[in-house]
DNA sequence: GTCTATATGCGGATAGAC
DNA sequence: GTCTATCCGCATATAGAC
């Protein structure tokens, strides 16, 4: 036993997302974070095939604390009202986690499949979304309200926003999507091409 | 003359360009760049500082050709129907183009001050959204509409749209926003914290 | 002034010894 | 299971040929 067990997947997960969270994904590299390990570049790739893998596994534990934050904020509300929690919440996340929030978006598509825990994620939403009297399809909407705070969150990100706040900019979005949602429950057919 | 002019600032954006389109972001290398020009990789730095200069010659490249689209696209047309042209031509710039969209977006922080044409752009939008009768500041409707179009593109690229078609989002979230801007010139004071 | 040759140092990844 | 040694590709810097 010349060269006993030191590593294990669980810690080198703890330390990659330490330094993901800390210095960002292009600090992350292979051989610093074995380096900070105490142990040869090599050795990790016993737990994980490739960086890709690592990677990926990081931005499944991101997914996962989202779902939870996104759960425990609209939990026990009003429909509406919950769907507003959440997308406060998930604009949480994104600003208080960014690296994290990045890699769990860029990984979605990475493999074929989406990972578990991004799936659970728009299924809750979409339940959201199924509870409210819409005149659109739940999913479209749903798909209206992700493609807003994600474009919001990246906006933020890359400072693009113009000297605005992002939490004043989603609720703009929020007033004019609800306002919009509102309108068109009082028409048989919502103004699809009229401009 | 042993050494007679082989390159120019032009030729190597166009084959950079070509690259990036064809291959993707990641494939453009300075060394394979170099090969496609029959040059040593060394050569390219007579020309570019760096490899993150050339970059952003290419996305400032990117927002020009986007400027066009949306001016000759929302030419001549009422303010609100002008939004509306004026997103789907993002929308086709962004879904025809990926690399050219990404490298325009990824490289308006990059500096500190933002490229030229993409002032230009932000102003052009700004101009449109001041022609229409509005509750909300024009800026925040702006950004708005550029969050959702922004993050509408991200799904789309990443495949998240849960096999919805781009175009047809676009509509759902055009209707229930413009249907929400209508509600709110209804109102004295759009709601803003009602749920 | 323009290009070539060469070298540094970083990154991911692999082979085989212990 | 981890080690040392090694390969390849990358951006980039220096020196020098022409």
């Amino acid at each position: 036993m010349s060269y006993p067990r030191k590593l294990s997947r669980e810690t080198i997960l703890e330390v990659a997302l330490d330094t993901l969270e800390s210095e960002g994904l292009q600090a992350l590299s292979m051989r610093a974070l074995a380096s900070g390990l105490q142990v040869a570049p090599n050795a990790l790739y016993r737990y994980f095939p490739g960086k890709a893998e690592l990677v990926a596994a990081l931005a499944e534990e991101g997914s996962r604390i989202l779902l939870d934050a996104l759960r425990t904020a609209s939990a026990g509300q009003p429909p509406l009202l919950a769907l507003r929690t959440l997308a406060r919440a998930y604009l949480d996340f994104a600003r208080s986690r960014p690296a994290l929030y990045q890699v769990k978006m860029a990984e979605v598509r990475s493999g074929e499949q989406a990972p578990p825990s991004h799936d659970a994620i728009w299924a809750f939403v979409l339940e959201l979304a199924d509870a409210l009297p819409l005149a659109h399809d739940p999913r479209d909407v749903g798909t209206a309200l992700w493609a807003g705070l994600h474009g919001l969150v990246e906006l933020d990100r890359l400072n693009l926003l113009d000297g605005r706040d992002a939490q004043h900019t989603l609720d703009v979005m929020l007033d004019l999507t609800v306002a919009g949602l509102a309108a068109g429950l009082n028409q048989a057919k919502p103004p699809t091409a009229a401009a």
